[in-house]
DNA sequence: GTGAAAGCGCTAACAC
DNA sequence: GTGTTAGCGCTTTCAC
């Protein structure tokens, strides 16, 4: 059997190999303890630092495993320790500033762990979420980090027997969830917009965000509106179609051209109040002047100090640390408990919300 | 030795399972074939619709994975295989909205082809780079994508032997590359600023990009101000640091503050542009009249109407394209000759660029 | 200390 | 048509 041991570094394997990279195939950790005189095992104990052996035997392997470029085989070294050192990360949209950024924040902290991120996009397709949700399975991915999902729940059931399935930003009833307090958020923007005097406020919704988020948040502000004696308007809620910039367009400028138009929106994402000031703007309205606007989210691109956008923050990145540290706690012990965490958004006062018409004649100066 | 085949469903693994995910570990494709009633070789026959077997069987043993949910390991398949359908993207900084951008067009690019994406970031270290390349070497990427390569030129030179190297935006002596004429794009920035009138034009640059992509635009920027009967002046070329913001901002102030402060300034990247414009906004500035800035890579945030930054575009989902097609292309074949590919840049005019204030005293209404 | 042997889950050549 | 077998590159007992 030693013999089929030593064929075995050899083989059809050329043949393959003929088809290959431009240059050689790399080397296996037989080529290594050929080349160093020894065997397989002393090899693979040498390179992990493993078992008790000569210094100068390791010294050796080390050296020729350098002199070859020989990297571990970290598919072969999976398959045998049954597991890996990858975690799968499913996002919505890589083009969402909010999905972006946090994606950015993730891959650093995955890289800290010792592991990589296979990273996957469902795009606008529902069909894609499940798609991508399986490759990752048959990757053995170690876990699964997902998004803001807005998919089918089962595709998650279906998987989360077998794996760590996190959540971020969407809280379903399925896996752990790290999301944000979407009513506190809710009641944050809506309180601001009336403390400044506004007795008009329309709430802007979009298709893409997950419907339970965009529900707690407009009961928020349906709530927040009763208490202060105002009935909420239905024409002033809007949830714009997240598939066509123009339609949204549209939309938006109906909203605003009304001569009973609202004097504040609550936008549902930094993206959608950035829309509704370029809009505001095409339109001549001075915002906050005429409008006030606060968004959601706070993207990078709320602070710049042309757009500098009042808005509810999500702590990107503190939901990217907990995402990642339950994931890693999970891997290491599948056994932890872990129960779903919400963590609580903060409101950034900018320069995009000033009183209302009505009530302060002469406008604050903006900037 | 049938018999070693049959024991190999079973054995130490259970205990191995036994430590693992919470629910159950994933059926193999021996559980399949015993619950089918057939041999491993016909599941793997049925599942990847090979070789010819009777529809009844066929269907027998889908049911029978569907009933388990099993999933091909996509590691044993790969080991045997000797390739795997995975895609390694190296990119430097994912907060750089550059780099996230070409990063969003990257991964539906590669999934279309029926591949993964794995993704590092190497981040300010540079270090980092060459572990990052390392990893993806030894997870056997089938090709790996550099985006905006900062860092040793040799680590790239170890591996492209063994597997394609495709760099986007980077123009090196290895491997592919993908990039934009800079030459060109400087002499376009420039050109335009000189068209309107200005005589006193700086050129800012960061850290960040790469000393190549500097160094040609700035050479064609001194060139077209040479031409124009201007000698380029030494303390108007800015190289700010990319790791501090607040160095950044005061080198900039600088830059604007002095009395005989430049009219235009050319930026290397939008994201340097849209600093500037923060800055002269700060020093009570007005953009374009007072100061007219152009940018370079047309990020989103450029086209927002509250920034509509002047710029000179990189086609970011053209590189995107050529880069994925270049990869799957070497893949497939990996005696594919392929030379560098640089595509053109173009100016795309907005509203932070005006006429010189000296030659148009009235100012041309912005907006 | 070192090496032989088994086996991770899968595919593909080759018998039957 | 279906089963048998070898083996991808690696780790890990377990003898020596």
């Amino acid at each position: 059997m030693s013999s089929v041991d030593q064929r075995s570094g050899r083989g059809r394997r050329d043949l393959q190999a003929a088809g290959r990279a431009p240059g050689s195939r790399l080397p296996t950790i037989f080529d290594v303890a050929r080349l160093a005189g020894v065997g397989k095992t002393t090899v693979s104990d040498a390179i992990q630092d493993r078992g008790r052996m000569a210094p100068e035997t390791r010294a050796r392997v080390l050296a020729a495993a350098e002199e070859l470029g020989y990297r571990v085989h970290a598919g072969a070294r999976n398959l045998i320790q049954q597991r890996t050192e990858v975690i799968g990360v499913v996002v919505g949209d890589l083009f969402d500033p909010f999905c972006a950024e946090l994606t950015a924040h993730l891959e650093p902290l995955i890289a800290a762990h010792g592991f990589r991120m296979l990273l996957t996009t469902a795009g606008a397709d529902l069909k894609a979420e499940g798609s991508a949700i399986t490759s990752l399975v048959e990757h053995r991915v170690a876990a699964i980090l997902v998004i803001s999902f807005t998919g089918d729940q089962s595709v998650l059931d279906a998987v989360g027997s077998h794996m760590p399935v996190i959540c971020i930003g969407y809280e379903g009833p399925y896996g752990v969830s790290i999301g944000i307090d979407d009513r506190l958020g809710g009641r944050l923007g809506t309180a601001h917009l009336l403390e400044l005097g506004h007795r008009h406020i329309a709430y802007v919704s979009n298709s893409g965000v997950p419907l339970k988020t965009d529900r707690d948040r407009r009961n928020s502000y349906r709530r927040m509106l009763r208490r202060a004696g105002l009935s909420p308007e239905r024409r002033w809620e809007l949830r714009l179609p997240a598939e066509s910039k123009s339609d949204r367009y549209a939309q938006m400028c109906e909203l605003l051209r009304e001569e009973d138009r609202p004097t504040a929106v609550f936008a549902v994402s930094d993206i959608t109040a950035i829309e509704l000031m370029a809009c505001a703007e095409d339109l001549g309205l001075h915002v906050p002047r005429e409008l006030s606007i606060v968004g959601f989210d706070d993207i990078m691109m709320a602070s710049v100090p042309m757009i500098a956008l009042t808005t509810v923050a999500q702590p990107i990145a503190e939901l990217a640390r907990r995402g990642v540290e339950t994931a890693i706690a999970l891997v290491e012990d599948p056994h932890t408990s872990l129960k779903p965490q919400r963590v609580e958004p903060q409101l950034i006062l900018r320069s995009t919300t000033g009183p209302a018409p009505s009530i302060a004649i002469e406008a604050r100066p903006r900037r």
